[in-house]
DNA sequence: CCTGTATTGACTGATACGGTTAATGAGGAG
DNA sequence: CTCCTCATTAACCGTATCAGTCAATACAGG
């Protein structure tokens, strides 16, 4: 790809690359076109093939750029460096949440890309993007102080159930289209209260 | 449409309609290709013309179709014909996984069909499918019996929660690819039972 | 054999694709 | 003003694919 498309003003850089995984989201690889994707970003589709010299290139560079991304979230918002569940639970929300205010179409890209089966592209897709959220799972189940918690259910349902939950939800915001990124924190935080109580177990 | 569409075999019926929901749900009305649909579903494109004269009269199809199964899964499993939550909730999930049984991807399909602008179907989508849900949801919250239940959550947000859920462990179904209805039947009956203990009042 | 129907391969004109290229426009330096 | 640079684009190219058609086949039952 051409470095200057790092030049460009930041705003306008994320303005082409969320029209991107906008499109690459909707339709499959094939399907999504440089034009459209051109379009949507504000830009010509000459312009387009200026920066990211095809579209192989551009898809595995909004690849790659998720990975990078989501990595860089939860590091900054520390989601491992505590021992409290629903303490991690709301860090690890919160940066999901800061990820869609810059990429609302970025988690509906990696999902599709993860299954994406286009021949030109399906071996490129090499490093397990669900590793980085199931790497996290992992040490979140095995790091997470039980104390406090209800002894009489099951921690692993209860845990699968509370991201699907978060799952559910986001999809349904994803779908309506309008994505107020601070409207969603605050629901999610009363969701994650809503866990609390519903799960800490009484002081009787 | 064709009439003698209804004198196939149900078996090629649902192959092919369920190849078009298949290829309606994973790109937009005007990107799913007729000649898609019909490779998808075993038949040449020109067969598939002589039973649907169009595409878009395929696509109107497939959403009439769609509305039509949903209710009638609704009134078969007597969703609404019970005041406990827990077995109007079990009802209402069987139901779906009824659905998803004989057409896997209708439930993409609405959801995309929901939203999608395309000119030539956004008017003719005008009754709302989400009205099915919703208003079952409302009569649902309604009628349902309370007894029984923690008093000290709010049984608005369990009722979001629990369905968020379900959305959440569908959707990782279904972008998994592999939709085994007995599994899935068996896993949400598991789910069922871990709410009712997790919501249901201690008896001290 | 014949007759009617289910089914398709081969076709059409139109469109949209990925990608290229030559030209335009703006801005700064002299 | 000219000259140079570099971002940006309109117009273009060969090709692939689209929705839809139609004449020809395959195949049934009599």
């Amino acid at each position: 790809m051409n470095d200057k498309f790092f030049n460009l003003p930041l705003e306008k850089q994320q303005r082409i690359i969320n029209a991107a995984y906008k499109m690459f989201s909707q339709n499959s690889y094939k399907k999504a076109s440089m034009s459209e994707i051109a379009c949507e970003g504000g830009i010509s589709k000459a312009l387009l093939f200026h920066y990211f010299i095809n579209k192989k290139e551009l898809y595995l560079y909004l690849w790659e750029n998720a990975i990078e991304m989501t990595r860089k979230e939860v590091r900054e918002y520390k989601t491992l460096e505590t021992n409290d569940f629903f303490e991690m639970l709301k860090r690890s929300l919160l940066s999901k949440c800061s990820l869609m205010r810059d990429f609302p179409h970025m988690y509906a890209f990696s999902l599709r890309a993860y299954y994406e089966t286009d021949s030109e592209i399906e071996s490129a897709i090499q490093e397990n993007f669900s590793d980085v959220s199931k790497a996290s799972e992992i040490i979140v189940f095995e790091k997470m102080d039980t104390t406090g918690l209800r002894k009489d259910i099951d921690l692993k349902i209860m845990y699968d159930e509370i991201f699907y939950a978060i799952d559910g939800y986001m999809l349904k915001k994803y779908r309506s289209g309008l994505i107020i990124p601070d409207e969603i924190e605050g629901e999610i935080i009363s969701l994650i209260d809503f866990w609390k109580k519903v799960y800490m177990q009484k002081e009787a």
